[in-house]
DNA sequence: TTCTCTACTGTGAACGCTCACAGAAGCATG
DNA sequence: CATGCTTCTGTGAGCGTTCACAGTAGAGAA
């Protein structure tokens, strides 16, 4: 007596059902169903409708029997938990991801691998077949599970550069030279000459890249480049706060600083409040990524915005590609200058 | 001449396959993949040998098609955006529930519902039986999606009480006014007297409970309720900076103050910095969560623990119970406190 | 012996879909 | 009128499992 909804559980409607509610047959409906090639418009409108008044919808167990495909993806984070824990940057792209994927009504299965057990079985489930691909973030080099993963042939699309992987996988990225370019250029726009800079983790092509921007416009503009000016981080906020208590030990006059993610940005800011430098007046700093750290921490942080929607869309869009049988291609997307107060 | 692996691609290997290698029937094979009851030692052993030979791996869509199970379980967020990039908790939870999923071999779909359109699309994806069972966090009231999903019959365990759904659903939650109550004992237990606090949101139990817990604490050691004293929050740090200006304004002599979340007690602590209160010497502060802010605070954030560990394993096994049939079941995990520099 | 019970094994029939193929209908071309 | 081409439609087979059922063998009871 009641609707369908409540308590039944009765047997949803198949392909069959639609078949005859429409008057055509199985073929039909799966055509239409798949993009509706090869069918009349009249039985094109039929199925439909018959879609809409049975309220069918697709088996996708039995489709993946017969096509192979999962028609889902992973997204694999391979950073160790706490960076996963700190850094909001992850949940933008784990967003930005979902969505872009359920534009195109294919679901995100989230691996996180942590420990070296877990990396395990996180590799046997993809090479198993269980997704069609995987989006990849690793920012550190030598990645045994992505290794293995190419080496098995499943599709992949890194997130920023990969290290050692040949050239066999894609990637999107931002353009990580050039912002970082164009923040030095600010912070020297505001006569500051003093520039100092906490760089990421050197094993990355991320971190490479944003020194390498520093120095090319500290040459163009005719200062040396003096290493008391630079230190090292790993793009933790721990890391940003240990960084700015060396370089003003090492280099007191420093009247600015380029920070090469904002994470890091928010633990320079709190150790040039504790040793007393009011920011802007005294230190402007300027971050990398704008994410939503940036906003959160005062005063707000200038920065460099990486397109985390552009990002994350094109990665899926080159990973569908690529499922689709294209050759892998790389991504380097522009940045953007965001001022804050911090500068 | 290459192994399997490289570039060949070739027909992974069937039940059949398997069978044949073992000497045994299908049905064998399935038995021993499915628990291996009702199978002889030694036919365990021939099968498991031929699976180890062979490299087979069940294929989950097959199974998936007669099972009527997808053997996979959705987490669904649906806290708008700007709290999913903001706080920390949730990627500590969404870590657990992964964990504690694949121990079991079960992949978790991510689900983010920001926008009506994608509260749709995801009920939609739900309720066409795409996943087993969902895991819910959303910590406001009348949330329509849970509606409709318990009204659809979907396996539902929610992280926090939910409101307003009925009886009808599965939750897991830490004692929250146990731990407020710990809390504010705490910050008595230092000598002060005015005891602040900010609260979280009071259209959810966790905002509800916490200030129940402190009111309680008051009362029994004998002070006054001040209205005064006591601002609402809504879980973010900025509610939480600002909520502490208006406690300041308000009651200028607060000694303590007891905020409903680290995120809020992070916003709590640079208020009072600003205005030159020192922590914990003017004003003790205590968090609530245990969350990664908490560490990255400074000083260190005196807070009571939720035991994400446990309340993220709990939600697994509610919920797999409640697939194999078992009734609703309400989990109430103990909570902990964490002393560190705040007070 | 014969029967019953338990422990184990094999087999056919689904599950709901897509794909390849065959065929029909309509229309232009030889 | 046959032939070919294009557009559309229906049908059978099969994807790799699990499940129900039938059947076998061996042990113990009648």
């Amino acid at each position: 007596m009641t609707m369908n909804a409540a308590g039944g559980r009765r047997r949803p409607p198949t392909i069959h059902d639609v078949a005859r509610e429409a008057g055509v047959s199985r073929g039909t409906v799966s055509r239409v169903l798949n993009g509706g090639h090869y069918v009349s418009p009249a039985a094109q409108e039929a199925v439909n409708a018959a879609i809409r008044r049975t309220g069918y919808v697709v088996n996708r167990h039995a489709r993946s029997l017969i096509t192979g495909r999962s028609d889902s993806i992973g997204f694999l984070l391979t950073e160790p938990q706490e960076r996963f824990f700190e850094d909001p940057n992850f949940n933008v792209l784990l967003r930005g991801c979902t969505q872009a994927l359920a534009a195109h009504d294919i679901p995100l299965l989230l691996m996180l691998a942590g420990t070296e057990d877990e990396r395990r079985r996180i590799t046997r489930y993809i090479t198993a077949g269980h997704v069609d691909g995987v989006l990849l973030v690793s920012s550190h080099s030598g990645d045994p599970v992505a290794e293995q993963l190419r080496g098995a042939g499943v599709p992949l699309v890194a997130c920023g550069k990969p290290i050692g992987l040949g050239s066999k996988v894609s990637y999107v990225a931002a353009d990580d030279r050039d912002g970082a370019r164009d923040m030095v250029r600010h912070l020297l726009s505001l006569g500051r000459h003093r520039v100092g800079m906490v760089t990421g983790p050197l094993d990355t092509p991320g971190g490479v890249e944003r020194l390498a921007g520093y120095k090319e416009v500290l040459a163009d503009a005719g200062l040396a480049y003096d290493e008391r000016l630079v230190v090292s981080g790993d793009y933790s906020r721990a890391s940003g706060e240990a960084g700015a208590e060396r370089l003003l030990e090492r280099a007191p006059d420093m009247d600015a600083v380029f920070v090469a993610s904002d994470l890091m940005a928010q633990g320079v800011l709190a150790a040039l409040q504790r040793a007393g430098r009011r920011v802007p007046q005294d230190v402007a700093v300027g971050g990398f990524d704008d994410s939503p750290a940036a906003l959160a921490s005062s005063p707000g942080l200038t920065t460099i915005r990486q397109p985390w929607d552009r990002i994350s869309t094109e990665m899926v869009r080159v990973m569908l590609a690529q499922i689709g049988g294209e050759d892998p291609a790389a991504v380097i997307l522009p940045t953007e200058l965001v001022k804050r107060e911090s500068t």
